[in-house]
RNA sequence: GGCCCCGUCGUCUAGCGGUUAGGAUCCAUGGUUUUCAUCCAUGUUACAGGAGUUCAAUUCUCCUCGGGGUCACCA
């Protein structure tokens, strides 16, 4: 079993997409169940709506959860298994205030060591807990030997008692916190694997604590996905689609970034087909919108005519077509429609080339079918006997609406059944 | 600051002890296309720095410098 897990709290973000994607695939490569998980803990950040918005957005990415499971319905198993912990005293009740804590956070910081939790209260004599009226968190107590974390990505990495420290798991408020909710649903829903951004390393082992206190012996493989940065000016995936990005360019820019694939375009299938997460290298991956646009002007010119002319207003292969040749200088559907619509909008002629437009427009309006563009050219040319470039110009205007594009016989392929509609 | 990770053309990268250090893109020049663009050809450009180990280091080790991540009663 694998899962996504998202918090509700913000629009999806490309990392967290890219994090989605690589756990769906890996999923569909050892045929196993694939589950959403939402956590929405934090009540106070919780934006209402955002958690169907974040699963029909993964729908357009064909990543479907077998379920789709809230963290706040396990509350009562978190409590549950904090009781247990303390009863096997392998968590114990702590009355240090915010305050002190951050004093000693600061202590520590001034010193230049690493903070860690002093067990202050870890052996606290029972009587002071009982007549202690004051709030209290739950801390599990710290491991007392390494964690070994076993990665795909990164080999073998240990982490210290200290580094794991006896980190709170209920809050004063008794609400669990975010590893130990994670280390306890992990095991609830039989995760077999987990991929993650490199960020959480840090949290991989505090989760392995929670389940070894617990006597969960199951060994969860990991693969931490180098982080993703330069996203903070970066648009969100929301706003990719609306600037007519395709959503599996937008799928095959995420999976094959940072990591080398067979080939550089692929579907979702494909992905499946050839990912191997042991061959991507530890090495940061940024945002990059050419690159992006590169990926996405391929997937549209992949599209069938038709398809593809639907995205910019019609329902005409020969149409799609056209803008199949405008994909030579723009990468998205949004930009192919600004190229696209004036061809068949009302003309707008520089004063420049008025005389010339009106003559050549005259002779194309009288002239016979051509099949190729040449004759068609060679026609209106002799017609009308202008002379120099700027009957070229000219003509592209009359047939475009514009001054410059793509080699005009090309276009004029795709336009000749057209002609009588737009030079009037 | 503690801990961890990373450093190859301007950019994205291949490389896993012996390579003329490869590709893509950008840029420049030439050519095709009676305009622009496209397209084709050619060319310039890189192992962050310093010590080791070795017959041999871009590759292994250490230090310096630079970049990133992480250190909550948030998820």
């Amino acid at each position: 079993m694998l899962r996504f897990a998202v918090s509700p709290t913000n629009d999806l973000r490309l990392d967290t997409l890219r994090i989605a994607l690589y756990n769906y695939i890996v999923a569909r490569q050892r045929k196993e169940d694939f589950i959403v998980r939402i956590e929405d803990m934090d009540k106070e950040k919780n934006r209402e709506g955002m958690d169907d918005e974040i699963l029909d957005l993964l729908g357009l990415f064909g990543v479907h959860g077998s379920q789709v499971i809230h963290q706040s319905q396990n509350v009562r198993f978190h409590s549950a298994m904090a009781l247990q912990l303390v009863h096997e005293r392998k968590a114990f009740s702590c009355f240090c205030s915010d305050n002190w804590l951050a004093n000693k956070r600061e202590e520590a910081k001034q010193a230049g060591k690493g903070y860690a939790y002093d067990d202050a209260c870890r052996n606290l004599p029972a009587e002071l807990i009982i007549d202690n009226t004051n709030p209290f968190s739950i801390r599990i107590i710290r491991p007392d030997a390494d964690i070994v974390i076993h990665d795909k990505i990164l080999g073998e990495r240990s982490f210290t008692p200290d580094g794991i420290d006896s980190f709170i798991i209920l809050n004063q408020n008794k609400t669990p916190t975010y590893n130990f909710a994670v280390g306890v649903d992990d095991m609830l829903s039989d995760i077999s694997f987990i991929i993650r951004s490199e960020e959480f390393l840090e949290e991989t082992p505090k989760q392995e604590h929670v389940r070894n206190a617990l006597k969960y012996e199951k060994q969860i493989e990991y693969a931490h996905l180098p982080v993703m940065t330069n996203l903070d000016d970066a648009p969100n995936i929301k706003e990719l689609l609306k600037e007519g990005f395709l959503p599996e360019a937008i799928l095959n820019y995420l999976v094959s970034i940072g990591n080398e694939m067979p080939q550089e375009i692929f579907t979702l299938e494909e992905a499946i087909e050839f990912l191997d997460l042991e061959t991507i290298p530890n090495i940061p991956v940024s945002f990059n919108m050419d690159a992006l646009k590169e990926i996405n002007r391929a997937h549209l010119r992949g599209l069938d005519a038709k398809e593809l002319s639907r995205f910019v207003g019609f329902a005409d292969a020969e149409i799609g077509a056209l803008a199949r040749v405008y994909l030579a200088e723009v990468s998205t559907t949004k930009e192919l429609k600004v190229k696209i619509a004036p061809i068949f909008s009302e003309r707008n002629i520089p004063e420049a080339f008025t005389r010339e437009c009106t003559v050549l427009a005259n002779a194309i309006k009288e002239a016979p079918y051509f099949d190729e563009y040449v004759a068609f050219k060679d026609y209106v040319i002799n017609e009308t006997s202008l002379e120099d470039d700027n009957y070229l110009i000219a003509l592209r205007l009359l047939l475009t609406n514009a001054t410059e594009g793509p080699d005009i016989a090309e276009i004029y392929q795709h336009l000749k059944n057209y002609i009588g509609e737009i030079v009037k």
